[in-house]
DNA sequence: GAAGTCAGAATTGTATACAATTATATTCAT
DNA sequence: ATGAATATAATTGTATACAATTCTGACTTC
């Protein structure tokens, strides 16, 4: 479908940070200007700002005068992640369960639906997409702008942390931990959501440290401990 | 002190940023490139990512074709504002105590005293932005970088909001809470800080709608409830 | 053959020109 | 005078030109 009318710099943004969520853009790609320039027809002002933006999502990494790449979590950054999500989602899951409506829990359970057929179908990008849409969703029912935001950003990075970290074949998180969880939240038992969030952020946590490799590919990290000054 | 080599762009970034937080920029001022190339000395493409990155931490307004003001936050944005700080600091004091050494006590303790002295001067830029201070000292000695900078976006948010609804001569928070809050952080004392921290910013929020007139400056709220499509 | 050097290409950083839009002032009719 | 219509100025949005920096690879030296 060939685009005449310019996009803008949103659908830009949004076509990018889709990308990274869906792992069709890896950890330490090399976004150059130009090259961003080309595929979406507009000038590298608009791509520049869409770059900032990025950046300060921590999704992509801008190095000065070396252009940007796509951001590669390191384990103690992950490590903040999920401490982070593990807080915030303790919050969003007590507020959805004290406000979910019966139209509300529906919509989460068609996520979960659709999760469980991109997982059938052997579909990640979808599968790992719609995990994201699902934890984003309990922080629209939620109803807190600012934590909704910063979930938006955790929940990207945590799609590079797994993509960095675990093989391909892996399976993330438990298939039914959603459907769990929402027939908590459906029952407005904020404990019982708090606990299965808890697990769940927990055992995903597990996993991704698990498959994570003890050497590094990260030289700076591998000799982090040399005390050489810069 | 005249500049003669040029400012770099986190440093106007830092600049304008400690502005608000000082309350010397007030909500609703226009921000114009122009003038704001003349009172740096750069060109328009640097102030534009200034604001940019100023529009993202939600403390500038970016108007399509209308240009940039500094954010007035409504009412209910400030009731997210505090429901977030609620639960982000009640996780941070929390790490705060643990973690909490002798030098990162004494740097807090620090912090208070100079906010004390701030307010004995009647300083109050000083004094709104030692107490920031020392809401984002906590949350370095917590730790845990992504619900830092959610926190300094919202420290910042939060003296906007005072900005707004507070008059000039009233009091915002109780003086002696910082240093109660020290104590029981250096005395690992996680639930009392807990408590402490809870209660200093719900009486904060309390104050801060407790002298919001009923009225508002803001017509789209005065007239939200008209029905009128757009 | 490995490491160092340097020219040329490619890429990023900044300023500026021009287009598009909005704001302000002027004119004119009532 | 008031209000509409219009011209003019000011401001913002985008593309592009040029400068600064980094990357690449051929060439040299040991």
């Amino acid at each position: 479908m060939a685009r005449a009318n310019k996009p803008t710099e949103s659908w830009i943004y949004d076509q990018i940070f889709g990308a990274i969520l869906e792992q069709r853009l890896l950890p330490d790609t090399k976004l150059t200007e130009k090259d961003l320039c080309d595929v979406f027809g507009v000038s590298r002002t608009i791509i520049r700002k869409v770059l900032l933006r990025l950046s300060l999502d921590k999704v992509v990494e801008l190095r000065p005068n070396r252009g940007a790449v796509i951001s590669s979590p390191k384990s103690d950054e992950v490590r903040e992640i999920f401490e982070a999500r593990q807080l915030l989602e303790d919050g969003i899951v007590t507020q959805a369960a004290k406000k979910c409506t019966p139209a509300a829990a529906a919509a989460l359970r068609q996520i979960a639906q659709r999760e469980h057929d991109a997982i059938r179908a052997g579909n990640r990008s979808s599968a790992i997409r719609l995990s994201g849409d699902f934890h984003l969703r309990l922080a629209e029912i939620a109803g807190n702008r600012p934590l909704r935001e910063l979930l938006r950003q955790l929940v990207a990075q945590t799609s590079l942390a797994i993509a960095r970290y675990v093989p391909s074949g892996h399976a993330m998180c438990d298939e039914e931990d959603h459907d769990r969880l929402i027939d908590a939240i459906a029952a407005r038992d904020g404990a019982t959501s708090r606990t299965i969030m808890q697990r769940h952020l927990a055992e995903c946590e597990r996993r991704l440290m698990m498959d994570t490799p003890a050497g590094s590919s990260d030289l700076h990290s591998v000799f982090a401990d040399l005390g050489v000054a810069h």
